[in-house]
DNA sequence: TGGTTAATTAACCAAATGGTAAATTAATGA
DNA sequence: TCATTAATTTACCATTTGGTTAATTAACCA
């Protein structure tokens, strides 16, 4: 059994999976609508297995209704590879400027809705 | 080829590979250093072999003395990688007041010198 | 009921992955 | 020179990975 962060780090791996994850971040979709993008070169089977992926790392849910999967994201998994990463952070010399200017911009934004 | 960013990924998807990082985050060292936390269940060629990956993704550097091969971290892959994942910070709630208070810890070490 | 839509599973494939033991190469030094 | 140390390469292995096509399952509806 793979342990949780390997599963994420894993799962990010493949271009595929980490433009779901994208589409999926603007709200949730159906199989069918997050294999739209790629129709014209991977079929819907190699769609689904990519899900599992997703899936059984924890990066989405799905949910069932009739014969519609709805698929969701799950930040969890995401934060836990962040903080991970963040251990190195202080090895990049701009980290400091960027996480305040980042951080301004989420207060102004927090502020305005 | 594979893209930078999924070779990065995948190479953190190993646990070895990133305790391995762990290590060099402390400074850089020999492959038989990197060996010996692993020796009781681990060859030296798989530590060779996981180190390939690693410099493929271009997350160590080797330097070459006679007969020793010095590894150190590159943090750039890392910093790419956590760009990444950072478009998702919105969807975990305690990022803000993590930063923040990230931000003034990192600002105290800075004046301490 | 039978056709349609949505999704999954089964069977297959080539390539990649995490290991091993043995062999080889590179460098040092008695 | 030959033994020692450091590291890599070779050859092998079982398993996993990203795909495919065909078949199957689940649900809807005229």
């Amino acid at each position: 059994m793979k342990d949780r962060l390997s599963a994420t780090f894993s799962a990010l791996s493949d271009p595929t999976r980490r433009a779901i994850l994208a589409r999926l971040s603007e709200g949730e979709a159906s199989v069918t609508e997050l294999h739209e993008p790629f129709s014209s070169d991977m079929s819907l089977p190699a769609i689904t297995k990519h899900l599992k992926v997703l899936e059984n790392a924890g990066l989405i849910q799905k949910t069932k209704a009739a014969q519609w999967r709805t698929c969701s994201l799950n930040p969890e998994p995401l934060k836990e590879a962040s903080d991970w990463i963040e251990q190195y952070s202080l090895f990049w010399e701009e980290s400091l400027d960027r996480l305040d200017e980042y951080l301004k911009d989420i207060q102004k934004k927090n502020k305005k809705g």
